[in-house]
DNA sequence: CTGAAAGCGCTTACAG
DNA sequence: CTGAAAGCGCTTACAG
């Protein structure tokens, strides 16, 4: 019974070579035990037949599955298309597959999804974990993107460093009393952000916090956070610590008709979507998505490749690799919204996509 | 040489129990050919030695991988978590694996993408295709996610009636003069909710579109799309294909002192991360993904596997199924930035996310 | 430089 | 109801 597969396998290359399936595989996998004549026979054969090599068969032999699992807190996550963008093209440069999985804020979610991705054979896994997780051991390679002050092997942006630079940002054009936005004081990230930008502010700088979840405790999901009211008290920037925050900001400001930027700056994090979009267009700090991929990938790969030689450099960025604890500068995009004017943008915007769908 | 797993394999349990490795198999598979004994023996000695299965080599034996690809345009598309999310938990729940493919707006990529999947043994393919886009025979079974207005195998959302829907809304809140606002011309999901809209509005409403592609052409990326001058000359509703657009609208007018909703409506499409949460929040029209995906996935599932009996009736939704032409009506949700008062709301909130990033 | 053989862990006819 | 055997497609020592 053949049910398997549609296409040849290498003992069809082999017997229509007159040689060994062995032959075929050393040949293919060019570890330099064939002649080079008989490699170029066996290579133009194989795509004559049009030959696709059993990922599957291999990975059963060797044990590896060339498969990496993706874990992700919430798959809803606006920052979601950054990581996922960035994780796949760093695992798809590497050669390896991405399998996903989302615990969708559930803690035993989260413990199930990692079990299935076991199951799979994944030969490692890039863990963007629930807050307030800590991984146990899971049996497999396991790189966390999170916060440099959770402890564990993690790759991350330096958040506290991305916050004093928007913090500087915002002393330098003159701010001395700040609302900070967060969502939710049980963030490490925002915790994070926010002891940066207070830092980055300045010890002659007023500030307060708001933690939209608090408030929304209190007067329902999707109140008003009664920013008129802050200006009128005398706060000029509103500091939220991420940019679906700030946009909630921005848009409740205008509603009440106050100027931003003329009269009061509003800045967020994280560069999403819809940043350079909206009119005043949103400064912010942006986390280097595709380092951070890179890093984490490349620290998996390490723990998963047995140490041969050094050969792909190109698989090192740089010689930098995520080492226990790996933190990547932020980037300060400094659009309208804090009231610089357009030429002094940092960042090209974010491109419009090129999908049937969403745009 | 044993490089592979470090758990037991069904050998292990056989070896334990004195039995065959057939019979653990029959017996752990269910299919009845074991006695209740020993299949309770097997199944306690598997528990007890922590057994588990290898879907690897299950794949190699049986040809199929257990493994979904879902191939998307572009990651950093906004609608891609909802995309992902609903084929992620649809796959899951019906045993499969997903294994993402980004083809980054790029048409050769994705056929490079598409390539990767075979490679990888998927059994079946999720595609939203990339714009234009007529996705050849891949050798796989394919759901195509698009629009109606697609040939092929598709499954979608009635993006025409959607925009009908939309149309009706605002005819009825007395708009006889609407911009409709749109990305790019090229795409057939958008050309679909602008029919549908002008439809809805009916014959009595004065209409016009606005393709933001083209008047960056122009005026160059993020530049104002002129929505104040609009207004000025009598436009009350501005109606975007997308909530990213909308959001674009949104912002502009407010920018340019016109209140929203009392001097005009603005609505959007595809119910947004951020559409709920901005000020005053979106009125938008949502796509079904849910349905969608379990569509998509109940219509791949029974290309893949073999007739068997019926048995699994959960695995058909309500014995519906994708045939050829599937279309999921789009569901309207009112909010304040058409006019309607608060308690109007047809649909919950998004919620926000539980994540450390990107909240 | 090339080949024969074993084996990764499972499933599936086929016998008993 | 249970078992022996073959085989999915590959890779890897080991011989020659």
């Amino acid at each position: 019974m053949a049910i398997n597969r549609s296409g040849p396998n290498m003992s069809a290359i082999a017997a229509a070579l007159g040689v060994s399936a062995a032959t075929v595989s050393n040949a293919l996998s060019g570890k330099g035990r064939v002649s080079p004549e008989l490699i170029e026979k066996v290579r133009a054969k194989a795509a004559e037949l049009g030959y696709v090599p059993s990922l599957t068969a291999r990975a059963l032999r060797t044990g590896r599955s060339g498969v990496l699992g993706l874990v992700l807190p919430d798959i809803a996550n606006p920052l979601f298309p950054q990581i996922a963008q960035a994780i796949e093209n760093a695992a798809s440069n590497a050669g390896y597959g991405v399998l996903i999985a989302d615990s969708r804020g559930d803690i035993a979610r989260q413990t199930e999804a990692i079990g299935r991705l076991i199951e799979r054979g994944v030969d490692g896994m890039v863990i963007v974990p629930r807050r307030g997780t800590r991984i146990a051991d899971v049996g497999c390679p396991v790189a966390v993107i999170d916060t440099p002050s959770t402890p564990g092997n993690t790759v991350s942006a330096d958040h506290w460093e991305g916050g004093a630079e928007m913090g500087r940002h915002l002393s330098l054009l003159g701010h001395r009393k700040v609302l900070l936005i967060g969502a939710s004081p049980a963030s490490n990230v925002q915790n994070d952000r926010i002891g940066g930008l207070k830092a980055g502010l300045g010890p002659g700088v007023e500030c307060d916090t708001l933690w939209i979840e608090k408030v929304e405790a209190i007067e329902g999901e999707g109140c008003p956070l009664g920013l008129a009211a802050r200006a009128a008290a005398g706060f000029t920037a509103f500091a939220a610590v991420s940019d679906l925050s700030a946009l909630r900001a921005l848009t409740e400001l205008q509603r009440a008709g106050i100027g931003v930027p003329e009269a009061v700056s509003v800045s967020g994090f994280d560069d999403l979507i819809w940043s350079p979009v909206v009119t005043p267009a949103l400064t912010t700090v942006r986390m280097d998505m595709t380092t951070i991929a890179d890093l984490a990938i490349a620290a998996l790969i390490r723990a998963i490749e047995p140490e041969d030689e050094p050969e792909d450099a190109e698989k090192t960025i740089a010689g930098k690799v995520a080492s226990g604890q790996d933190r990547v500068p932020m980037q300060l995009i400094v659009r309208q919204s804090t009231g610089a004017p357009p030429s002094a943008s940092l960042h090209a915007p974010n491109k419009p996509t090129a999908g049937e769908l969403g745009t």
